[in-house]
DNA sequence: CTCGCTCCCTAGCGAGCGTTAGTCAGTGGG
DNA sequence: CCCACTGACTAACGCTCGCTAGGGAGCGAG
């Protein structure tokens, strides 16, 4: 029916793979569909068999990856009030990701802007959720008396870049894994609210 | 003598300048030619008298740009001892350099992968040089007993992105200025390496 | 006034881009 | 065994890119 069967073929999931490879290392602008191709041997025009753009390629990666981080933030937080549980957890899905999914996050931090609207702006108001919700977790915190920092927007802003910007060193067959990772930063994460000064 | 006299014309600084806003909006590769002569008001190929290449304008951002780090850094730490003093003053101009030059941070982060060589492994040297002190210091402070982290490495990477950060959010005509922010990352800094865990 | 320089202009080159049309070999199902 | 279909191919499209050539207007200096 839908087969793919022994003849050398190419799958939908093997180009957006490999564009994301590209892209992540390229850029979005600086990567030509004949260079998916080239990687993928193959000819360009072969590739619309299995998407339908190149922006669409960018899309699909961008959407799935804003979905992950949201779905892992409220998997992680859910069901837990202490904010800094909750801080805990939410920091700690958000870095591992970022060390498990590095090019997903570099092309979406790099890209963004590549969009074409109004996908764009529904992707960028997707981030912004998942920004308010951690600073809110900081804010609650502050209020309870748990956290100290003069802004949460600043201590926000801090973590979640910090994080990000795992994508850009951590290396795969480095010496260290994402678990490892996660923890440190996590770690870190709570230093920047103050748990160090205050004490647990 | 080299006069740009009382009649309408454009400076190769202006051209720099627009080449700068326009990479840090859209990215080098992003960004047409013909949209900053279209934002200087003038033809395209007008912008020849004021540079070389599209390549050039970069490799000019790059270079300036990176030597500005290294300069503060050095300006900022020579003559200091204490670990603790060091870093306090080396991560101060190091975010504070990133909220008043936004535009060439976000450039310089993004696009030296569109660097020709051999000129984008001499940048990436340098920046590792910076890097490296700054990895330094926290491993002296560490060794002298003032810092608590359990990798160097880490943190100094979680210090540095954090700064470079800055330049992704801060608002020129925002609430907070760079100083204030400079301020707030340090301290978030020195939370990192432990200073707060350990009493200063 | 005139010479010479600066700098913008129009015109156009060659290359590469993303994308479409149309063809055909190989494959699995009946 | 044949037929329909998937998915590769070649050819070519319109467009935009970075960049060059060559001409001409405005300016300062003498």
């Amino acid at each position: 029916m839908t087969g793919a069967g022994t003849r050398d073929t190419v799958t939908s999931h093997a180009v957006l793979d490999t564009a994301l490879t590209l892209f992540a290392e390229r850029g979005y602008h600086g990567t030509a569909l004949s260079q998916i191709a080239e990687a993928l041997e193959v000819r360009t025009p072969s590739l619309y068999n299995h998407m339908r753009s190149k922006q669409e390629l960018l899309q699909t990666i961008v959407a799935d990856t804003v979905r992950g981080v949201l779905d892992d933030f409220h998997a992680a937080t859910e069901g837990r009030i202490e904010p800094v549980d909750r801080l805990y957890h939410a920091v700690l899905v958000y870095a591992r990701r970022h060390a498990t999914h590095r090019r997903e996050a570099i092309v979406v931090n790099r890209d963004t802007s590549s969009l074409e609207e109004p996908f764009r702006s529904q992707m960028q108001a997707l981030r912004r959720e998942h920004e308010h919700a951690l600073r809110a977790i900081i804010s609650d915190g502050v209020a309870a008396g748990r956290f100290a920092v003069d802004s949460p927007a600043l201590a926000s802003f801090a973590i979640r870049e910090m994080c990000v910007s795992i994508a850009r060193w951590y290396q795969d067959d480095g010496p260290i894994g994402p678990e490892q990772v996660a923890r440190e930063y996590t770690e870190f994460a709570l230093d920047i609210v103050g748990l160090g000064r205050i004490g647990s």
